[in-house]
DNA sequence: TAGATTGTTAATCGATTAACAATC
DNA sequence: TAGATTGTTAATCGATTAACAATC
């Protein structure tokens, strides 16, 4: 398979998003252009952008919201079980900890864990957080997939290297750094204050027009 | 002043993290060709992004680090005070209310809202939570610059409606929707789910191979 | 002055859009 | 069959990289 570009891939699971709405709305069929208007995008983008995976659609009819929708499932992953845990089970740790979708769709988190004292032992909805002392067993054991990052980037990257070393291939990073991982191990990164800055350039670029 | 583009503003933020550890570790200058080192892009783009903004640099010198640290906060509009309140006081809502570091960057956060009866009264870091009911009134008086959403889909794209009929203009967004608000108001959106989609299609890429 | 490194133009590369033949 | 819409090639646009004269 010819290597897929960035852009296309962040797009993604924004079409996925969309064709989940119009599956709930009952909705059989949609053209490209039909789907452009609603997304805010050409058409001819939407095309393109598919027939990088395959040719999911038909002639003269367009796409069919569940095949379509299945299909993309499939191309990002979602028809697999992921074992996740959690790192840091502070408020942001605990908030994706909590956000019930990713259930749905097969993400399964295992564990939340911490250095603090004062929340060990702590229950959460997805149990009990644990010491950090014992992550590393854990991952190893538990066959982890994917660590999610939700703490301070002081010792982000010092956990993330002996993570790394525990065979841990995929990360999902919130802490404010670039862990400098090998090229084979995954990072996603998260970086809300960077988030909020593109907003603010965008406020002053504004006020001083 | 010209347009600057997309990819171009995105890529500020980081610069100022590297800039401020840089000057953390009392570093003077930096020439592009090391900071691309360090950040493993091209020497050629520092400078390119750097020059829609103007000439900080000197020839057979390099960049003051401090210097460029400041111009490029003023660029990200950081010099400015920014009032922010957040919608919804969930665990994502309070992470972010109890990030200290915005505090430093001339973020003030004045509130958090919810509707959730059971959390209204409560009290965090950030003071009370406050019932929904009172926003409206409170981001006129208080000429709230930004509203963070962090709350589900559903009440999101509502409640974004009607704060845009209050004058709000600048808009953090969490939920996972589009809000579809007018070409005016400003957008910054963050879509964790679709981000961790974006790490499962590159495990299953991987997998394949 | 000689060496270093910027600022900027030109060349290349990649991504988006337009167009249209293929086909349902 | 006629109409609609895809899949795909070609054209355009924009972003990145390379090169180098300007200059500190």
């Amino acid at each position: 398979m010819e290597k897929i570009s960035k852009a296309v891939v962040s797009r993604l699971p924004r079409y996925y998003r969309y064709l989940e709405e119009l599956r709930q709305q009952k909705i059989e069929r949609i053209s490209s252009k039909e789907l452009s208007k609603l997304m805010n995008v050409t058409a001819s983008q939407i095309r393109q952008d598919l027939n990088n995976f395959g040719g999911f659609g038909q002639q003269g009819y367009g796409y069919n919201v569940s095949y379509l929708y299945e299909e993309i499932g499939k191309i990002l992953g979602l028809n697999q079980n992921h074992k996740m845990v959690i790192v840091g089970a502070g408020n942001l740790g605990r908030a994706i900890a909590n956000y019930g979708n990713f259930k749905n769709r097969g993400f399964e988190i295992t564990a939340l864990f911490d250095q603090n004292q004062e929340l060990i032992g702590k229950k959460t909805a997805e149990g009990e957080i644990l010491d950090i002392k014992y992550l590393y067993d854990y991952v190893v054991e538990h066959n982890v997939d994917i660590v999610a990052l939700t703490l301070p980037k002081g010792p982000a990257k010092e956990i993330a290297d002996k993570l790394v070393a525990c065979g841990v291939k995929a990360f999902w990073n919130f802490a404010h750094t670039d862990l400098g991982l090998p090229e084979d191990v995954l990072v996603e990164n998260v970086h809300l204050s960077e988030s909020l800055m593109r907003l603010t350039y965008r406020i002053s670029e504004k006020t001083q027009k």
